[in-house]
DNA sequence: AGCACA
C-alpha cells in the first residue's frame, strides 16, 4: 500500500481530536508530503488512467514553506478544467488527499471502506448518510459528516473545522493528465543563472533541482532563449509549484517583460534521482549556483 | 509557442 496513507492519522474525525486540527496535522502532512517526494512519477500518472484515487494538490504541505499558496488554490478552485468530470461527480476527492498526503484518507477518517468513491467532490452518498443527492453537495458542501464537527459551508465538510481555507481545498483538485514530476519553464530572462531561477522553486516542497538550457531562439536575432527543466519529487509537488508560479514576474515593475511560463515536461524526469552531484560535473556552466554547490570548489569557506 | 539532460 501506499505510504501516504499512514500520514493522516492525526486526523481523527470519529473523535475529539477535531481541534488539533489547526495545528499539528498540517504539519505530519507535509512531512508525509516529503517522504512520497521518492514515488516515482508514473505513479500519479498511473492513477489517473486507472481512475484509481488521484493526488490533490496536497496544499496542506506547503503550509510551511510560506509561498503565496492562498492565491493559489484560489485559482485552483475555479480551475475546473483541471478537473475531470468524475471528479466533480463524485470520484474520490478526499481520498485523494490521502493519498497526496495532503490530508484525509477514507481509513484514517474511521468510517470504513465503502467511503472511498463517495467523498469525491463532496458526494457522500455511498455512507448511507442521506445525502440526498451530489448536485446539492457540490452546492452546499455541507454533507452529514459535518454535523458536529465543527464543519463550515464552502468547505469540503469532511474537514470540519479546519480553519485554513486551503486545507479544505487539498483534496479538491486532480492533477492534469499530463502532469509530472517535471516543470518546463520558459520566459526566464537571458542572463537568468541557475540560482536565481532555483530561488524560484526552492519554497515548494518536492523541489529538487533547476536544471537550465540555453538555446538560440527561433528567430536567429541573435538571441538566445533561456528555458529551465525543474525537477520535483512527484508530479503533485510539480503541479504546486506550476499553478503557483505561473505568470510569475521577474521583474515586478516591468509589465513587458519574463513572464514565466510553466508546463509539465514534455519528457519528464532526469535519469535516476535528482541529486546535487549529477551535475557537478561536465555539465557545470561555471553559474554561480553550480560553483556554490561545489562545496569547497569554488575557494569558498 | 518555445522542451534538455542522460
Amino acid at each position: 500500500m501506499y505510504p501516504f496513507i499512514s500520514t493522516n492519522q492525526q486526523l481523527r474525525l470519529d473523535g475529539p481530536a477535531m481541534g488539533d486540527y489547526g495545528g499539528n496535522w498540517r504539519y505530519g502532512a507535509a512531512t508525509e508530503g516529503r517522504r512520497a517526494g521518492s514515488t516515482p512519477t508514473k505513479r500519479s500518472r498511473r492513477d489517473y488512467e486507472d481512475g484509481l484515487p488521484r493526488a490533490g494538490y496536497g496544499a496542506a504541505r506547503d503550509r510551511d514553506v510560506g509561498y503565496p499558496r492562498d492565491r493559489v488554490y484560489e485559482e485552483q478552485l475555479g480551475r475546473a478544467g483541471w478537473r475531470d468530470g468524475d471528479a466533480l461527480g463524485g470520484g474520490g476527492d478526499l481520498i485523494q488527499m490521502g493519498y497526496g498526503g495532503g490530508g484525509l484518507g477514507a481509513n484514517d477518517l474511521g468510517l470504513g471502506p465503502g467511503l472511498g468513491p463517495g467523498l469525491g467532490g463532496g458526494g457522500l452518498g455511498p455512507l448511507g448518510l442521506g445525502m440526498p443527492d451530489e448536485n446539492q453537495l457540490m452546492g452546499a458542501r455541507m454533507g452529514p459528516l459535518d454535523v458536529g464537527m465543527g464543519g463550515r459551508p464552502g468547505g469540503l465538510g469532511l474537514n470540519g473545522g479546519a480553519p485554513e481555507a486551503d486545507v479544505l481545498r487539498a483534496g479538491l483538485d486532480v492533477l492534469p493528465p499530463d502532469a509530472s514530476s517535471t516543470l518546463f519553464v520558459d520566459g526566464l530572462p537571458q542572463d537568468c543563472s541557475r540560482r536565481e531561477a532555483a530561488h524560484i522553486f526552492r519554497p515548494f516542497i518536492g523541489f529538487k533541482e533547476v536544471r537550465l538550457v540555453h538555446k538560440d531562439a527561433k528567430r536567429a536575432d541573435g538571441g538566445k532563449v533561456v528555458l529551465c527543466f525543474v525537477e520535483f519529487a512527484d508530479a503533485r509537488c510539480a503541479a504546486t509549484a506550476l499553478e503557483a508560479l505561473q505568470g510569475y514576474k521577474f521583474d515586478e515593475t516591468d509589465h513587458e517583460s519574463y513572464v514565466l511560463r510553466l508546463t509539465f515536461a514534455r519528457h519528464p524526469g532526469p535519469r535516476g534521482p535528482a541529486r546535487d552531484d549529477l551535475y557537478r560535473g561536465g555539465r557545470d556552466r561555471g553559474d554561480d549556483y553550480n560553483n556554490r554547490s561545489r562545496g569547497g570548489g569554488g575557494g569558498r569557506r
